[in-house]
DNA sequence: TTCCTTTTTTGACAATTGTCAAAAGAAAGG
DNA sequence: CCTTTCTTTTGACAATTGTCAAAAAAGGAA
């Protein structure tokens, strides 16, 4: 549960009681390659803290899957929609690596609010910056070629390249494979 | 300002208490056509609610403006990574319209966080809600084609196509306005 | 290792979208 | 009303990316 602490008071640090209220809460999922947290259809309860290991989030578009994020170590992870709208979302999350969490329920963070105002405001730090890398992805969707994305993917995270398939990046960068396979060719 | 309060109360009502505090906090600003709420290089100071009017967000890239959101009534405006990161941005606000907003800055936000958390869950709760808003623009940048983006906008906010011109909208595609002309003829 | 499955690369071609330039149309100011 | 400016449309062509199909390479299991 370090990595959660180290990673909570990064973004905002909490009163002892409130670390400790949380942490009473939490509950240790580990969970094995190729099964999945979460699948479309399904209202997503829980709010997960990736200790461990590496998840996608994708959807099924047409018969194909379609990646949108990747999940590492010291991320937050949710189907952010179902989560929040508390409606059956058309996310799936599947684990690609044996994968160590920590979970949290929508219910019982809610009540933890009540009591522990900073650990609402911890959330709301969180979720702004989540909010403003989000944006950052749509710009560059928006406004730069294939290969700048992919170029500015390899600098902002290398390590992605070496634990992700190359048609699941392809997808997350929203190109085809083709296409991104010979991105890398022609350098 | 009953306006803000019946939007604020549809997201998550807050006590007469908070309500007073805010309303007592917020400043009333009035802004002609075509000045500016924020220009690139400054840190953005102030959260808005948009009463009356329009605006658009947009920066410039290799000499061009590119417009990536729209404001309309009963919107919360702000620059919103400079905003949260005190930091210059690289966004620039233009009313586009004569326009009616309610301000309140940054550090008196966070004030009224301390003493009132209900305001401070309402805002919260605002964020998830517009980071569902933004997903839902990265998915369809991501995995539709320009004609399917614009019937979508077309369908969902109709009253952007008679306030704002081609090439902003466009823009706010991702497209060119030469290509989204060349969608709206051959329908 | 060898076989089998999955992933990645390559080729050929089509579809989508962008760029540049010019014309047509609409709006604003005097 | 006319002139000027800004916006939208159209044409021609180029660049980017997608799709389908097949081959090559890599990874796993027995």
């Amino acid at each position: 549960m370090n990595a959660l602490y180290s990673c909570i008071s990064h973004y905002h640090p909490i009163s002892s009681g409130a670390w400790e209220a949380l942490s009473k809460t939490l509950k240790q999922v580990e969970i094995p390659r190729n099964s999945f947290l979460i699948q479309e259809g399904m209202v997503c309860n829980n709010l997960y803290f990736l200790e461990q290991g590496c998840l996608r989030g994708y959807y099924t578009l047409d018969g194909k899957e379609i990646t949108y994020w990747f999940g590492f170590e010291n991320n937050f992870i949710t189907s952010f929609y179902s989560f929040i709208s508390r409606k059956p979302g058309i996310e799936n999350i599947q684990v690609l690596e044996d994968s160590t969490l920590w979970s949290i329920s929508f219910d019982a963070l809610n009540k933890l609010f009540d009591f522990h105002q900073d650990l609402e405001r911890l959330v709301r730090i969180i979720n702004e910056q989540y909010y403003i890398r989000l944006e950052e992805r749509l710009m560059a969707k928006q406004f730069k070629t294939a290969r700048e994305r992919y170029e500015q993917l390899m600098e902002t995270s290398p390590h992605i390249l070496q634990r992700i398939s190359l048609g699941q990046i392809a997808s997350y960068l929203g190109i085809s494979q083709e296409t991104l396979s010979r991105i890398r060719s022609n350098v």
